[in-house]
DNA sequence: GTCGTCATGGCACCAAGCTGCCATCCGTTG
DNA sequence: CAACGGATGGCAGCTTGGTGCCATGACGAC
């Protein structure tokens, strides 16, 4: 049994001062999960400007990104400069950065205001690992963002998600509009302003999007 | 600043030797990802056996737990004991396990021959909450258990990913089938076997579960 | 060679989906 | 009250999807 340590740093200002140039020292891969940009202050999203060859770069946001100020400036920015960017439906709760598969940053919550966020450093090559697969895991299911802005996840209201449920519960229009209680002609017209807020030009993609949107939970 | 431990275990037994008590204190909640049933060996799957009133346990694995032996198995067992499971189509590459918010434990890569495997406990609370969100997200993505016993991820062959392609980029069959260089009929055909391994009754059925399967990413 | 099997493609037909048009029934506004 | 916008439902007609039937051609087994 070994053990190794975990450095916590406490405020952002710590962060930057302290593991700046840890961050700025990303040869092969910088991953970085954060719901909004708004999650790595200016201070923190500073380091890191000069591209470096051979360094490959991914964020993964939430949908949550495009509606915070100055999110849709930050992501522009981010692609021009090779950023490879997706769009997870359920954003990571707390922000994590893997750096070359050496350390790992985790901020924790949000704290009381006043009190300085804290962010934790782990070398440890067990934990590391463990949170570079977890990444990995969300990425291959999170959405890229050149598609997602083609048809960024729509806000559903309750009767658009009920169709939703019906067209993925299997049934025909016909059956779905009898369950709903509205006529064919009604139904037809609410699947065709669904898939109009979706994007979708047939009801595969429909699909598609829909469970980008939903998680795979359509029916909960 | 401040410094908090990792304690590293190296292999099975002395996880369960050590670590044993602590997986079986769970009280509130009990996440484990793994890649299939193997993952952790008898020993320690037989600790956590008796039933704790309150307890959530949800467990997190790829596709593959069907295909290995005892994996079916497992899982009924599993599911009869309360236990949420749900199918990732990208399975975590490494195992974690998170316990009450207040740990977590990762496990390395599989070793060389001989060499024991070793598993990584974390309790600095900004991991164990970083560990812990990412655990959600990718949960937020994976099918459930039942659903996926429904229709399992079908094996697909290249031809049958080609249609799949077509369909997602939304053409209609007519365009869709010259593209592919195959007659309107054959088009048709293929996309109803395609709908048949997917256990899909309707196209849009047939967009949600291919979305499962290939990921977010049927363009790739 | 002759089978049988299998994937293909053409044709036809039916079912399902899509949408324009118009009438109706709200609830709101003036 | 009348006027209006918005959601609804019925109808009709067109497009798309789904499938059974049969003919053809490729391939391997016999």
């Amino acid at each position: 049994m070994t053990t190794r340590g975990i450095v916590t740093l406490r405020g952002e200002s710590e962060l930057v001062r302290r593991a700046g140039a840890l961050l700025d020292g990303a040869r092969r891969e910088f991953l970085c999960a954060a719901g909004g940009p708004e999650t790595w202050s200016a201070a923190v999203r500073n380091i890191r400007r000069r591209p470096v060859p051979g360094l490959s770069v991914r964020k993964l946001y939430g949908p949550g990104v495009f509606d915070e100020a100055g999110g849709p400036e930050l992501l522009a920015r981010l692609a021009e400069a090779d950023v490879e960017i997706r769009i997870s439906p359920a954003p990571p709760a707390h922000e994590a950065i893997v750096v070359d598969r050496r350390f790992a940053v985790l901020a924790a919550p949000r704290s009381a205001a006043g009190e300085p966020r804290t962010y934790s450093i782990v070398q440890q090559p067990d934990v590391v690992a463990g949170v570079r697969a977890l990444f990995e895991t969300v990425w291959e299911t999170a959405t890229d963002l050149a598609t997602y802005c083609r048809a960024p996840f729509p806000h559903l209201d309750e009767a658009e998600r009920a169709v939703l449920r019906s067209l993925a519960a299997g049934h025909t229009d016909e059956t779905a509009s009898r369950l709903l209680g509205v006529s064919l002609r009604t139904y037809r017209r609410r699947v065709a302003a669904l898939m109009t807020a979706l994007g979708a030009r047939s009801r595969f993609q429909a699909g598609l999007r829909a469970r980008e949107i939903l998680g795979r939970h359509p029916d909960a």
